[in-house]
DNA sequence: GCCAACGTTGGC
DNA sequence: GCCAACGTTGGC
């Protein structure tokens, strides 16, 4: 069965329209730098899964879109390499500390969906980013939560 | 292994 | 820009 993830991103550093503009609408998912999310990039998500594009510290935060994994988690090659925007010297080929997964764009939302809205559902009370205090770039959802978010009337 | 200090995240 | 929440670091 595939799993459902929601995946932070920076729309000022990287954007869904940033992916959609790739030669293959496809990237690595780099820079995760938290050993929860770590785990979960390399035990957890598999492809096949699918992702929700979430902006994070943005002007309106929420979901842009979704996506597929495409890889499977495999090392972080940034990590590696000296003067590299996510190189980290404790990390090396040979026992590598960061891990990412290949995504694919599915779908630009029609409509954003904003945090706001998530916030007024009641059956998404459990969503792990609407929990106060969550920091996690990477959370799993459900198949219940992931249909409840894209069967929201905007 | 405790815990204070510090850095980062991210909504507002 | 503020600040609460949380993760990490490092002295002891």
């Amino acid at each position: 069965m595939a799993r459902y993830w929601m995946m932070k991103c920076e729309p000022s550093v990287y954007n869904i329209q940033d992916l959609k503009n790739e030669p293959t609408q496809t990237i690595g998912w780099e820079g995760v730098r938290n050993y929860q999310a770590r785990n979960m990039l390399r035990d957890d998500m598999k492809v096949g899964d699918y992702a929700f594009f979430y902006y994070s510290n943005a002007k309106v935060p929420g979901i842009a879109g979704t996506m597929k994994i495409v890889r499977a988690g495999y090392p972080d090659p940034g990590a590696f390499i000296p003067g590299h925007r996510y190189y980290d010297s404790k990390s090396n080929p040979d026992n590598p500390r960061w891990y990412q997964v290949d995504v694919k764009l599915v779908k630009i939302l029609d409509a954003f969906i904003p945090l706001s809205a998530l916030r007024q559902h009641p059956e998404l009370t459990d969503l792990w980013i609407l929990r106060k205090g969550n920091r996690l770039s990477i959370t799993p959802l459900t198949a219940f939560q992931w249909d409840t978010i894209l069967d929201i009337d905007l």
